[in-house]
DNA sequence: CCATTTCCTAACGCCTTCTTAACGCCGGTC
DNA sequence: GACCGGCGTTAAGAAGGCGTTAGGAAATGG
């Protein structure tokens, strides 16, 4: 469950370069390593174990493509190199020594987050997992329409599934009884605050540990409710 | 069997670029098949199981990305897409729904092949079996249409498998009715969530060890229904 | 053209979900 | 300290959705 996210090895000797890649891969929830030297890369590769290898060919101490060769004699961690060196005769060698993409600059990170994917795709087929909200005890898969407590299946009703969704929606903040009322009976007249009472006490009494004393279901008296997020 | 080179399908309905493509594969002692549409494409992959397939996004017939998910929902053959459009989000969408490369046009013959080159070391040299989905006493066979229930095959009608394998490409998810209807229906009008009963139950009764309570067959009531994954 | 399979449709009873009402609790106000 | 409004809680009735069955229409295949 706590998978800690897979793990980036940047060999990279431009310091912008360098912090280019590592605001591209921040934020999507990637581990990763910095080595700015092929003999840095190699010792990094073999100590960490990477998953994915994003190595720039113009290095100062070695030869990309030695590097690679190098790397290959023990290793088939993906590879994508990255090289302003855009000439044909310079992918087809690093591709065939065993890269396994190769991106040239400039690039967008988009596109590279995107063949990140792709070589974690070919290292491991069975790992797709959807986007998870976590909360305390609480896993929600949007994708799934599925919420866990504890690890176990919790069943909602379409009713008490949108009032909670659009709670974790506005995570954190308050959302007004007039906006919930709107946004999860679909605004139709006869929505009546009286629904939010007796829903919220069901989403109280399914997920919370203790129902009377809500830790994260929370009510702003006179306004509307939170999903409390600090612990 | 006497290893004759790997085979590569080309999906492109340009007459010029289908002419430049089979000759950058000539003289590599690659075989090739030729599809000028999706459906085409779809249909020789099927039949002729290549080790490659090179695909152009711009189809007269089909969607390139549709292509690409129906090719998914049984195959794992490398797929290099081709494509005029250079877009980061073209690139990203294609990476995402299960390309295994991108290539803008105008490309050269060189770096192609050895992108080919890289797409067939991928390729595990022992999964050449057809894709199997299991679950529980299970085994289904997407690729020869064919269902298990404990080793004994069970015949579907064409609307049945259509549904099954519907819930199986969406295995954990629920799948809304609507979706349902569309997917397995065509979006054909008057198909009615009266059809999705009869069918459910229908494949409930084939299936299930108990039709009456489903293990497997979830209704998710007022929404739609799901293939639960786990025990 | 006929036999067989497959699909559509209607009817009925059951079950989940939604709505609504009643009541008790708590806080603030006069 | 009594009143009042907002909230939580519970339960019961209403409404709608679902499973099931079966028979006729349509499509399929020889």
């Amino acid at each position: 469950m706590n998978n800690p996210g897979p793990l980036i090895l940047l060999v990279e000797d431009e310091p912008q370069m360098r912090r280019f890649l590592r605001v591209a891969l921040e934020g999507s929830s990637y581990r990763y390593l910095e080595a700015s030297t092929g003999e840095e890369g190699l010792a990094l590769a073999v100590q960490h174990r990477p998953d994915v290898i994003l190595l720039d060919l113009g290095l100062p101490d070695m030869d990309g493509l030695d590097l690679m060769t190098r790397l290959r004699e023990w290793s088939q961690t993906p590879v994508i190199v990255i090289s302003a060196r855009g000439q044909e005769t310079d992918k087809i060698g690093a591709l065939d020594v065993g890269a396994d993409d190769y991106l040239t600059k400039p690039f967008g990170t988009g596109e590279l987050l995107a063949r990140i994917r792709v070589a974690l795709r070919h290292a491991d087929p069975q790992a797709t997992e959807d986007p998870v909200f976590v909360l305390g005890r609480w896993h929600v898969d949007l994708a799934k329409r599925q919420v866990l407590v504890d690890g176990k299946e919790v069943h909602l009703t379409p009713l008490e599934y949108g009032l909670f969704t659009t709670l974790i929606r506005h995570a954190g903040k308050l959302v007004t009884q007039r906006q919930l009322l709107k946004e999860v009976w679909g605004g139709v007249a006869g929505a009546q605050p009286l629904y939010l009472r007796v829903y919220m006490a069901q989403l109280r009494h399914k997920l919370e540990e203790d129902p009377s004393r809500p830790r994260y279901l929370q009510t702003e008296p006179g306004v509307g409710y939170r999903l409390r997020m600090e612990d």
